[in-house]
RNA sequence: GCUCCCAUCGUCUAGGGGUCAGGACACAUGAUUUUCAAUCAUGCAGCAGGAGUUCAAUUCUCCUUGGGAGCGCCA
């Protein structure tokens, strides 16, 4: 059986860390077993629903490399969704209500949203789960007649049996069984003619052949539901598969209130897709011997849904803040310049980097390649090189004008001056001859010259491989900015 | 309230009737280094509780407790 699954976002806000586990899942099981992933936009809540939303969810699917590999039409270059909205205008849904109505499985109902909500709230008062009392389920024509001529519309409701139950097996949770009789008439399609997710779902599914339908957890109990629609309709379910939640630290379900929960976030912060999709993958899943790091297609390849977990995991920020540092330093330096290219353009921030030389920017960002962890460190670990000289003062007070050490870094920065004019630029390790000679001929540590010369060309006591940092700034600059940081604080 | 689900280090997890309960993040210490990182080494830390089955339960069963989700003309 050809495997077939896909993601049903709603679009009503960003796509957020959950929506993104699921789509992922779906996705590796997808590219695993070789079948078809599908993104179907579930749209039939006019009034929440939004364009700008199903942008941000292809958007971030992009960004994601969460590629679907069908839509309706024919593009080549890029699917479209399938959109639930235009599926109505096509009266997909419609015919399956005809079809359910006429064969008793289904029910207009007349009553108002007032009425229903009374019925629930005396439910409730009874201690009984709130639900529709079926009023009617066994209208007269004439009754009908009446609610029509005072100018009531219906909705379609699925008429629920009292007595059994359904059972299903979940690749995730196994064995699960719901009693009808807590179920009730829920609504399939609403007064105004746009069915509801219970029912749309199940209609879509069955005629986009979806083998597998894999969701999160807060779906399972929408599921019986479901199986009596497949059921009426004389359709066979897909299998399903239940993902536990992602939780936030206080153990509630990941929201807003948690930090960030949209992708977007992450990818403004600076995390690369390929590890915010690694990390992902961790929750809930997991390989025999709790490999962490899946580089490549090797997530793809190990995927298996039979080892998905079945309780909720926390989400941990700071794990995936190291998981981001051991994707960049498993990039190449090139690799990282683009990215960070790319992900300067892509958050407005082109100021931030203007008149920046880029051969430059290249070989600062791989002198601190391994000390990155987000894109958004790179500013600041590499913007000494292009900027003004501005000194750290902590960073003065204790490396240039300490009592213990002032003579000597005056000492120092004086010799640099005078001998760095003939010194070859060409090799961290002649430049590092040169300190090591320096601190010899002075009579004192390496570190009482390594340091005054950082300080001095970089401003602060933090930064690269002091020979390579020289070495990329070049002779001219750190002239200069040895020049100029001796004329400021140890000028007679 | 009702229904369903879940329970191994702080966190993600492996394991599964007999294990020194394994790995990873975080944290701590040490090594290395001109600094910060990175790296390497070491350490800290866990089977929610109670019954039952069994020669043997962290593992199987039940109960309790704790946590989560659902109960819409939302999805």
């Amino acid at each position: 059986m050809a495997i077939r699954v896909r993601f049903a976002p709603s679009p009503t806000g960003d796509l957020h860390i959950g929506g993104v586990r699921t789509a992922l899942f779906n996705y590796l099981y997808a590219k695993k077993e070789k079948g078809t992933f599908v993104l179907r936009i579930e749209d039939t809540d006019e009034a929440r629903s939004t364009e700008s939303s199903t942008q941000i969810i292809i958007n971030a699917m992009k960004w994601l490399k969460l590629g679907w590999d069908e839509g309706p039409g024919n593009e080549l270059s890029q699917y479209a969704p399938y959109y639930q909205m235009k599926r109505k205008e096509q009266g997909i849904y419609q015919k399956y209500i005809d079809i359910l109505l006429e064969k008793g499985y289904a029910y207009k109902c007349y009553c108002t949203p007032e009425e229903v909500e009374k019925m629930r709230e005396q439910a409730r008062l009874a201690k009984q789960p709130p639900k529709y009392n079926g009023h009617c389920a066994n209208l007269t024509k004439e009754q009908r007649e009446q609610y029509e001529k005072e100018g009531r519309t219906a909705v379609i409701r699925f008429k629920m049996p009292k007595e059994g139950k359904i059972e299903f097996e979940d690749i995730v949770r196994g064995h699960v069984s719901f009693e009808n009789a807590l179920l009730d008439d829920f609504v399939l399609m609403k007064a105004n003619g746009v069915p509801t997710y219970n029912f749309a779902c199940v209609i879509d599914d069955y005629l986009m052949e979806m083998s597998h339908v894999i969701r999160g957890d807060d779906h399972i109990s929408n599921t019986p539901r479901q199986i009596h629609v497949y059921k009426a309709l004389g359709w066979e379910p897909p299998t399903f598969a239940h993902l536990s939640m992602i939780l936030g630290s206080d153990g509630a379900r990941l929201s807003k209130r948690h930090g960030h929960t949209s992708v977007l976030e992450y990818r403004k912060e600076g995390y690369l897709q390929d590890a915010l999709i690694n990390y992902l993958a961790l929750l809930g899943w997991s390989t025999q011997d709790s490999q962490q790091l899946f580089f490549g297609n090797s997530l793809i390849e190990n995927f298996s849904l039979d080892r998905c977990n079945s309780s909720p995991a926390t989400f941990d920020p700071s794990k995936l803040l190291w998981m981001n540092g051991e994707y960049i330093r498993n990039k190449s330096d090139q690799e990282i310049f683009d990215l960070f290219l790319d992900w300067i353009s892509w958050t407005k921030q082109d100021d931030l980097i203007k008149g920046w030389d880029r051969a430059l920017l290249k070989k600062a960002i791989s002198l601190e390649h391994e000390k990155i962890k987000l894109l958004k460190d790179i500013p600041g670990l590499v913007d000494f090189f292009f900027k003004e000289l501005s000194f750290d003062q902590t960073a003065v007070d204790k490396i240039l004008l300490s009592d213990t050490k002032k003579d000597s870094a005056k000492q120092v920065l004086q010799e640099c001056i005078i001998r760095l004019p003939n010194q070859d630029f060409g090799s961290p390790e002649a430049l590092e001859m040169f300190a090591r000679n320096l601190a010899q001929e002075l009579g004192v540590s390496n570190s009482k010259v390594f340091h005054p010369i950082r300080v001095a060309i970089s401003g602060r006591t933090q930064g690269p491989s002091l020979f390579h940092m020289m070495e990329v700034m070049g002779k001219d600059e750190v002239l200069k900015r040895i020049q100029q940081t001796a004329d400021k604080y140890f000028k007679n």
